[in-house]
DNA sequence: CATGAATGAGCGTTCATTCAT
DNA sequence: AATGAATGAACGCTCATTCAT
């Protein structure tokens, strides 16, 4: 039973696609060490499970589909930012990283999910679309890069965000985040900072140096000071 | 069925121990993008579906058992080679990652398939060892490496190890290799080399910007010149 | 979409009727492996598919009502045929049969799958009702019939047509045709020609043997010639 | 719940084997205008789901090996038959006919299924192969027959076989037992014996006109006289 | 009348795990 | 210890039909 009428105004259908994208995020927050679903997503948005395949070909192209508006935000608020005049520093970029991607607990799990599944579950022809849209956002943020970073040649700066983005994929995975809701006896007890560091900091620090070094000069240490944040 | 006797001695039992994730990685090589079932791994090792489950606890385990094995060559390589005193650069530590994880197919696959269960399908008793087990590894080699890099201060290293293996994992889920065998008239035609990139060489381009970025001084410029498609 | 004004007119609502009918007949000979699904015939019609529902109670009476106008094609010649005066002959049945039903690619996947849901998914009056007015159609037919051939005594003739028919539908499902366009290689490299058979050839030999033994004397052995494989 | 113990001999197999294509047919009989889901099959069994997959491919292959237990069961009663010396009649094969196929409620509707399927859900593979055993015993049917009907040139045996199960297969689709438990009213009403004919006589009926014409002589006008059952 | 969005029962199949032998 | 038969929960997807607009 569905809580909404119908979408009928083309409007409409964009809500529903919405609403139901909306639907897997909170399962996904809910529970981040499951993936859900197409039944309960489509019960979590109200909808039947047959609407759900309505608005989107399959399960893998929805998951997909919520993963990439992370991303589009995350691209469009750095593309953005890139596009006014005022010079750019790492501490703007790291701002940026930090609320779209880290802060939101959402993002980096499904990243994760999305990037494993590439080429298992998810359809070639999904996957591909979905690493062209990725490779257009990549390009035009990497040429506004450039222009804050004089010491970028052409095509460094999607090298670097592309690097940055594996890095902070890589990072997420290797963190005691990743393990989910389990284990926090274990979590306290482990002496050993090597996996279970403050994501967040340690994020911060990699991508400084991986910057650094790509642009061949110290960058500023910056002014974030929740290096413990976890 | 290769095996007929019974394993009864310790040692047989390592043995068979080993059998199985040499068949699990025979079957992971043969097929990279796809994760073997238990009855097909039994099978490849010559033993019935139940027996592997007087060895491993589970099918995680096992692949992570695998996957373990992998790294702790790695690991092995590393640390010994750091443990000679003949001064070690950044050429000595790539050609390392080369041998045990670029150019072994299996590695890189089945290291994003364990990340990526982390926390899924894992148990998080399992998950967590395995990270004491590789945290204990890290920071040996991290010890290590500080002796050779006189910039890096304690707990430096193993934090660039760290990083190095995120940025790893992370490039590679980004690659196109990571599609399998999909899409080739797709890769082919894709002009852009955002994902279509060649992940070995850029691997060694993003690993020497972050390990310059941390030592803080720019590296040697390297010898290895195989920059092509893979 | 073709059809964009209302019907309202009871002859405009004749003519979407087979409107509808047009599409699914296309459909069908398009592919006539595959029974297509509501959605497909609407969209072929250039209608809704809730539009289809207004002029058929349900899928089945719809493929039932396709296939009842080609049997309606057939036994209208047929009684055409046998309402003239000249002499008719086993020929002229047969090719009556050939130009109806055997060189109409369409005509016998459709029968073979109306008989064979006849009483699976076909709700039991439509079929009861679809059967009654064959039934008609079969009388009339068969009394001609035995206006020709003295040899038949009153019931003879539509009980003849009857057999013809389950003939025609039996041997085109025994046929290696209806298996569809599965198995190129093994059709090719099957020795034994059982179910290999070329339909057409041997559809006339079976209904002369039939005839034959149902009028009680051999047949003159005809003219068509096109014995070969179809 | 299994109700009995493991099937660990081959022929204990055997025996499970049996004992699923015998749930199956029991469904089947029970309600012959529904196929039962696999579901069902294995519950009749008294196993579950994933058990009825040990020991079928899957649901067509299991509904095909149902079938082609009764034809064979039918055939090899028929090929002994033809391999006595003693001359066979029409009656001796009408009456195998009858106690194989007419007589056991299930053959018919299955039959019409399975043939309805072949090319539809069955997977190629298993229709071909079934298709070419079935090949196998028409010929060697086909051969017996041949001897005890002189009139009958080689490949003449075969060809009647085939025809006849056209016939058998043809008629009872028309028939309006084929219609299932539904509408009794209907029947009792239908004044037109068209389509509410007595399957068992009528088929007699036209498979002597089929033999008749086949061997090209008048048949005896048999002892069976049963004409009106139903 | 016409539309097409929404429904949801229905189903085949996989496979990690268990446990009787 | 070893086996492999049995289990059964889990899940993605289709599509005929309904009904609000």
């Amino acid at each position: 039973m569905a809580i909404r009428q119908r979408a009928i105004q083309a409007e409409d259908k964009q809500e529903r696609h919405h609403a139901i994208l909306d639907a897997a995020e909170r399962l996904l927050m809910r529970s981040p060490e499951r993936i859900a679903n197409v039944a309960e997503v489509a019960d979590e948005a109200g909808l039947a499970k047959g609407t759900v395949y309505l608005y989107f070909p399959g399960k893998e192209e929805l998951l997909l589909a919520v993963h990439e508006r992370n991303v589009d935000r995350f691209f469009r608020a750095l593309i953005d930012r890139l596009a006014v005049d005022a010079p750019a520093r790492v501490e703007d970029v790291l701002a940026l990283t930090h609320a779209h991607m880290v802060d939101r607990p959402l993002f980096l799990p499904l990243a994760a999910r999305c990037f494993g599944a590439m080429g298992q579950s998810v359809p070639p022809e999904a996957g591909f679309a979905f690493k062209q849209r990725m490779a257009e956002r990549l390009s035009r943020a990497g040429a506004g890069l450039e222009r804050h970073f004089p010491e970028l040649t052409p095509g460094d700066g999607v090298a670097l965000l592309r690097r940055s983005y594996a890095l902070i994929i890589g990072l997420w995975q290797m963190s005691a985040q990743s393990a989910g809701a389990g284990c926090p006896a274990a979590l306290a007890g482990d002496p050993s900072p090597v996996f279970n560091f403050a994501y967040p900091a340690e994020l911060d620090r990699a991508l400084r140096a991986l910057w650094s070094g790509s642009v061949g000069r110290p960058l500023p240490a910056a002014g974030r000071s929740d290096g413990g944040a976890r």
